[in-house]
DNA sequence: GTCTATACTTCGATAGAC
DNA sequence: GTCTATCGAAGTATAGAC
């Protein structure tokens, strides 16, 4: 696992993943990743290039490792429903051990992914496919309503990397005693997750129908 | 309604809202808001004094109508079940009409409110307080199971802004072939996540035990 | 309230020695 | 592979006339 041979490239990404995380793609400094990196800038641009392509192999590098982490759990022979359970702790995990990951994923969404080429976008759109696969299949098999797959993985999605990335700023309202409600534990939330998606995906009517 | 005699102050918020949504705080250049607004330089800072002053007026403005409009419908005497469902209806309209609302969110949540003052995280922190003030009564009431307030929030509004604001995104993906599944309908989403938050609010056990 | 011109600063990127 | 020094572009903000 070890790579002696990539040290800085190695600490460069990782100053990056915090660098874009904190300021955004427009908002980072290529002095701060490099002085974060203990790395010279004239370094940083001998092995990247420009700050577009330490961006690009940041994100290639992130959303590839997630989408093979699901890939793993979606070519297992579980049935549907215990897969989304293994699928969304699997994205908790990844989203919450790597804080710096929820925050570039909104705001790439936020900005359309101007930043990105066709590789990067490419492994980004692994993600919806997969877990859409698995959904898909739980309706095929008849373990799950008739939900729409996309619909389904925004539903399970959003919240959890809405929830990560708020961490501290829900943290700076709790101190300025912002908010009313008790604090959440973060496998309580996941929990909870888990559990609204198996009743989203339940079928039968579940309950009284939504008005407008 | 009509506010005539701030016209250009108005049309200034209105370009900077475009572009701090498509750009972000960093990314955001005040030419751009100028000449998009068809204002001179100049008199921008003539009326808000600085970038920053900007920013804070639009999302002050932004996230107080937001949470005017929740804050009519928790007014009201309606069932919970029922208050949630136009809860989201006007989360869904007002994310949905203004584009630019769902980006900034993403962006802000991102960058931990970074440029946010006193006054503007107040303003952004209403919209937990009313919804989860909507969900407890719920819960004391016997409606609705014993959920986290703060963990039902999250899953209804980060959906619906991470849906929204994704659609450019979606678009682009949908043209490129990376998405195999069908397009989605705003109003079926909408449906869908009224459905969910009925089905995760509801009592009883709601089906198996998720597991880990 | 409105405009032109510009001061001042920051930042991405590179040249060139070792 | 590594470093110092620096260039040139871009961007926020203001001075000052009208």
């Amino acid at each position: 696992m070890a790579r002696p041979a990539r040290v800085s490239p190695d600490r460069i990404l990782a100053a990056a993943a915090v660098e874009f995380a904190a300021q955004g793609y427009a908002g980072a400094r290529v002095d701060r990743i490099a002085r974060r990196a203990r790395v010279n800038k004239a370094m940083l641009y001998y092995h990247f290039h420009s700050k577009q392509g330490l961006y690009r192999a940041l994100l290639r590098d992130t959303f590839g490792r997630a989408a093979e982490r699901l890939q793993a759990i979606a070519a297992t022979a579980a049935p549907p429903a215990d897969q989304l359970d293994r699928v969304i702790a699997a994205i908790a995990g990844f989203v919450g051990e790597q804080q710096f990951v929820s925050a570039i994923m909104l705001r790439e969404i936020a900005e359309n992914g101007a930043h990105l080429d066709a590789a990067t976008l490419d492994a980004l759109a692994r993600l919806p496919r997969i877990v859409g696969g698995v959904i898909q299949r739980g309706i095929d098999e008849g373990a799950f309503g008739p939900v729409h797959p996309l619909a389904a993985y925004f539903s399970m999605l959003a919240p959890m990397v809405v929830y990560f990335a708020s961490a501290p700023i829900r943290r700076r309202l709790a101190a300025r005693h912002l908010v009313n409600s008790r604090p959440i534990d973060d496998d309580v939330f996941i929990q909870h997750v888990q559990d609204t998606m198996r009743r989203a995906l339940a079928r039968g009517d579940g309950g009284p129908r939504a008005k407008r």
